[in-house]
DNA sequence: GGTGAAAGAGGAAAGCG
DNA sequence: CGCTTTCCTCTTTCACC
């Protein structure tokens, strides 16, 4: 189920000008690929059935939602064990302020993103949220400055073109 | 600029479906919100021209994509500098394998987001691409085990309904 | 600002090279 | 497997409330 997809140049074609506009419709894609909409249609048909193109999600500024300031917050949960970890993930993912939760090796276990409206709201969060918490042993937190997306998701060996890494950088706080 | 839009229980409501569903039609929009398809286009352009909604991204799978082993690089980037840090940044968005890069508060200044092949292709891209510069200080690898998306993004005080968590966990590698 | 109907465009499925 | 055509649904606009 996880395993890699043969793709051809025409897929990574279509994934690459996916990547910059994922509203693109069937004819632009066809038009810049260079194949009929029809099988642009298809291609992307099977990409979604093969599992590579996983679904489409809206960019949002968390600043224009009253949440200016974002950090991660590195977080041990002692002892490590299914019982505790599963849940703890859980009521993290749950919280309005989290972004995504990530299950790290190292000494802190759990890389959690959130983004919250100024420094009190966070205070409030880490200490309301987490080191209240019994099973979490440490927090450590720190803020984000700025973040910026890469370029287009592409196999390995796939010569990416010139121009092709997104432009979206988050404004600094 | 990146200061926080007025949104009423409207624009809340469309963007809780969207980011359900950032494919669903204004009709499907129109029907779960309760006004006119045409309303939902106004107001999903005004969210856009106001900038609350950025973009629209694909979700692709990394493992199908021959990157089946993620991880998080802590990056000391010493002297600190402009003069340093902006070429260093750019030249880490441009690698394939770089996915998103943080500039954080802390003893590591960025972290970096990377998929790639697998530990060996990991070892080559931490010592070819980072540890072999001059203005890298330092590099820690935290591999990523698992990863969770989390639910909708909205403003400080609006009571997210139950369910809404987006149901995407990367599987464990 | 929201609605409803009309015009225009895009997407899905058929049959054919 | 890809192209062309057709049909149908959706998007988008505009006058009206």
């Amino acid at each position: 189920m996880a395993e890699s997809v043969a793709l051809d140049p025409v897929d990574l074609h279509i994934l690459r000008v996916l990547q910059n506009d994922a509203r693109s419709t069937y004819r632009e894609l066809a038009a810049q690929v260079g194949v009929a909409p029809s099988t642009c249609l298809d291609r992307v048909a099977r990409l979604r059935r093969s599992g590579v193109i996983l679904g489409h999600r809206l960019r949002l500024d968390p600043a224009k939602l009253g949440r200016g300031l974002q950090a991660l917050l590195s977080v041990q949960v002692r002892p490590h064990r299914r019982e505790l970890v599963g849940p703890f993930v859980e009521r993290v993912r749950a919280l309005p302020e989290a972004r995504s939760v990530f299950h790290l090796t190292g000494p802190d276990d759990y890389l959690v993103h959130v983004a919250v409206a100024d420094a009190a709201d966070l205070q409030r969060l880490v200490l309301d949220e987490f080191t209240s918490r019994r099973e979490v042993a440490r927090v450590e937190t720190r803020l984000i400055f700025q973040q910026w997306e890469c370029g287009p998701l592409l196999p390995p060996g796939t010569p990416a073109p010139p121009g092709t890494t997104a432009p979206g950088g988050t404004a600094p706080a």
